[in-house]
DNA sequence: AGAGCGCGCCTTTTT
DNA sequence: GGCGCGCTCT
């Protein structure tokens, strides 16, 4: 790459940025506060390193989200091109289970393995609560789940609990002893159904590369440079790792942290700033070099000051001043409401003002709140005014049951040790095989120590249910006869129709059966796509259409992440503000700024706790660049009942100068507005249909070409120079064919797409060759 | 074995 | 105010 290229990208940084870019070698802390450019940071290093010589393939750049590592990528390949498809950039979570998936033999896994959702974690835990004969009341699935989490994240295997008299302590005090026996029978069964949970992602990498002397060696020498960003949410595990990865006799230590203590907002799940603390003394003698971006190029001043004056009630934090020079910008507004309804029509109004007054987009606008339930009332309202929305987060499309239901099955012919997906599917739809010939099938697989799969096989049933399991039976070993040879697609067409899935949501006439019947349908469309039409992506391992494959891809997927293609639509964006890091918008509505919901009372009774939620507080002002509405109601309900909040302590550390004095109340809305709305409410309670959110819609683009007139021509034909036709992407042209004969990937330039360069594996892709 | 009904829990936040 | 689970009756 020539110099001036490399100038150009550097002469846009200020100078701690340019010199957290270029220095490459050796232990780097990046301390950057919101808007300081953190990501062009991170970017344009990765893009040095590159240029400065080192194989894309040696670098590891490790993020929270899917969403930020695709945005990283993106912005790097703008700077070397596409050698930056070859960086190891992911989550945590997904590039670990890459590794894992390719070392899984050596800790006694499948390659296959199923990742255990949430879900699963919880159904696992009950089975296990039943059988033990405990009362259900007192170990609570959820509890648990919690405790074994955090176990697992504090590197304390189930032997090391059962000799932790301080864990042993708490569970007698919680009235719960025997934690720890559930905690050794959970890991023992999800190991017994090939399966692993979030957390086992992270741990049973810390085990693989703490046993396996040649893996962790092999890894060490892969990865020549590290880089994590969002340090302050990673949790004692996670750093375990990477310093497993990084410390090692004569290792260079070319590692980059890059996080800010006070956006730290994960403690909740184990995420510890105590790290940052810690990365500077485990690294201190190797020459730490330390780089605070303190310039905010993102919000006004009088955003900034606020979120500074905020902040500064939290003791412990890293010492920085964080400035802008936008201007002092327009003042802060307090909407105050009576009750969630109010609140929810003021914000729907305020935001139509602001369009008009300020010419925003919908898209320049985003509403956060605290918990995700608060997202209902504002999405009536923006319906009502007919503004555009999107929720993110709640209920992803892959949790929802009918969605779920499906993927069950296809999880049992790739996996069929997976218990929970044996459980989840062996009688929905249903064809008789109830508890009491389950409760046969259990008593079998743990005599013989077998899978509840194999014990079905086996178990002695009357004539009408065997003849159901054979059923069953027949359906998952007939698509498990195909699956080397069969797409993802074809095994789950073969599956819905099979099974008898497709059938029963087909005679669900209700309006709910509808939308199941449309997810359900979405899910198909969605798998279809997988195997037509996606690109190259993880050029590192062996890309294939495979169900095996597909499963991977989804288990690690959020709300987030499964629509990319085509969400540009010009919206109103609502979510928590969890979500919200990382992101930014000209306007911002911090919603339900009440006690008890923000901060929330479940943080109350700690400092500890009432500090992160005041971090999280400062997470949503900064995300807004001109303008920040704060809003809280009087009363709301909660659970169907009335209750009563004050305003939210954090109100009253927003300075006075910072907020519009004159508190203008939006004008009340419109009296024409009011009896349409009061006369729909009406007709919802009279009918009992609530009117449709639009989280339940598909969310799979249409293809742009007619799927009529297209005509996909022999792989054979599409070669360099040729203009073809693409279902999804419309017209292109091949600009280079290379890999094997066997799976030969052509890069096609298609002029109508933002990112028009795709590589596409010619095996599967249908192509139509124009010309 | 399945349909129907009532009870109780729920709402922090996410990979 | 809604959903899931378990109990009861058929």
């Amino acid at each position: 790459m020539s110099d001036q290229q490399t100038s150009s990208y550097l002469d846009s940084l200020n100078d701690v940025q340019r010199q957290a870019v270029t220095t490459t070698d050796g232990p780097v802390l990046v301390v950057a506060g919101p808007g300081s450019g953190k990501t062009r940071v991170l970017t344009f290093r990765i893009a040095y390193i590159i240029e400065q010589g080192t194989a894309p393939w040696k670098i590891l750049a490790l993020t929270f989200t899917n969403k930020a590592a695709r945005e990283m990528k993106e912005r790097i390949e703008k700077v070397v091109g596409k050698r930056a498809s070859y960086i190891w950039a992911g989550t945590f979570h997904s590039l670990f289970a890459r590794i894992l998936r390719v070392e899984a033999q050596h800790i006694g896994y499948p390659s296959n393995f199923t990742i255990y959702d949430t879900d699963d974690t919880k159904s696992l835990l009950g089975s296990i609560i039943r059988e033990m004969n405990l009362d259900k009341q007192v170990y609570q699935a959820n509890a648990i789940k919690n405790r074994i989490s955090s176990a697992k994240s504090s590197l304390i295997t189930p032997k090391l609990y059962e000799k932790n008299e301080e864990l042993l302590a708490q569970d007698k005090m919680a009235n719960m002893p025997l934690v720890h026996k559930i905690y050794a029978a959970y890991v023992a069964r999800c190991k017994q159904a090939g399966a692993m949970d979030f957390d086992d992602l992270l741990f049973r990498l810390y085990e693989l590369l703490q046993n396996h002397p040649e893996v962790v060696q092999k890894y060490r020498e892969k990865f020549k440079y590290v880089l994590v960003d969002e340090f302050q949410d990673t949790n004692t595990l996670q750093y375990a790792i990477i310093k497993r990865l990084v410390q090692y006799p004569n290792s260079p230590r070319n590692i980059c942290v890059v996080g800010d203590d006070a956006q730290s907002i994960y403690a909740f799940r184990g995420a510890t700033i105590q790290n940052i603390l810690d990365f500077e003394n485990d690294f201190g003698q190797h020459g730490i070099k330390t780089f605070k971006l303190e310039q905010n190029y993102r919000s006004t001043e009088n955003i900034v000051n606020t979120a500074n004056a905020v902040i500064s009630y939290n003791k412990r934090q890293i010492q920085k001043e964080i400035w802008s020079d936008k201007g002092v910008g327009d003042k802060i507004r307090v909407i105050k409401a009576v009750d969630d309804n109010e609140e929810g029509r003021r914000v729907a109004d305020t935001i139509l003002e602001q369009k008009n007054r300020y010419h925003l987009q919908n898209s320049d606008i985003a509403i956060l709140y605290r918990t995700n339930s608060q997202s209902r009332i504002f999405e009536e309202y923006l319906r009502r005014f007919n503004i555009a929305y999107r929720v993110y987060g709640g209920l992803s499309f892959y949790q929802r049951k009918e969605v779920k239901d499906l993927i069950s099955y296809l999880r049992m012919v790739v996996n069929p040790n997976d218990e929970e997906a044996f459980r989840r599917s062996i009688n929905h739809p249903k064809r008789g095989i109830g508890g009491t010939s389950l409760a046969k099938v259990t008593d079998l697989a743990r005599q013989q120590n077998i899978t509840l799969f194999e014990a079905l096989k086996h178990v002695a049933l009357p004539k009408r249910t065997r003849h159901a399991a054979d059923g069953y039976i027949h359906i998952i070993q007939e698509a498990q006869s195909k699956v080397d040879t069969a797409n993802a697609y074809e095994l789950a067409d073969l599956i819905a129709k099979g099974s008898g899935l497709t059938d029963l949501l087909r005679n669900d006439k209700s309006i709910e059966g509808m939308g199941r019947l449309e997810n359900h349908e979405a899910l198909l469309d969605g798998i279809k796509s997988f195997v037509e039409e996606d690109t190259v992506i993880d050029t590192d391992t062996l890309p294939d259409k495979s169900l095996a494959t597909y499963l991977q891809n989804i288990a690690l997927l959020t709300d987030f992440d499964s629509n990319e293609e085509n969400q540009n639509g010009d919206v109103v964006t609502l979510m928590s503000v969890h979500a919200a890091k990382g992101l930014e918008y000209k306007s911002i509505f911090v919603v339900g700024l009440e006690e008890k919901l923000f901060p929330s009372w479940m943080s109350m009774d700690s400092m500890e706790g009432l500090d992160e939620e005041r971090r999280l507080f400062y997470v949503a002002i900064t995300r807004a660049e001109l303008y920040l509405t704060l809003s809280y109601a009087n009363t709301r309900y909660r659970y169907g009942k009335m209750v009563m909040n004050e305003p939210s302590r954090f109100l009253a550390e927003v300075p006075a100068d910072a907020v519009e004095s004159t508190s203008t109340n939006p004008r009340s809305a419109d009296h024409e507005y009011d009896k349409v709305a009061r006369q729909r409410e009406h007709r919802a309670r009279v009918t009992g249909i609530a009117p449709r959110t639009r989280r339940g819609t598909a969310r799979f683009a249409a293809p742009k070409v007619d799927p009529a007139t297209f005509e996909p021509s022999p792989a054979s034909e599409v070669e360099t120079g040729r203009k073809v036709l693409h279902l999804k992407f419309g017209e292109g042209k091949v600009l280079n064919v290379d890999g094997g004969s066997d799976n030969r990937i052509a890069t096609i330039h298609f002029s109508d797409l933002p990112q028009p360069e795709k590589r596409i594996m010619l095996k599967f892709a249908k192509l139509q060759v124009l010309d």
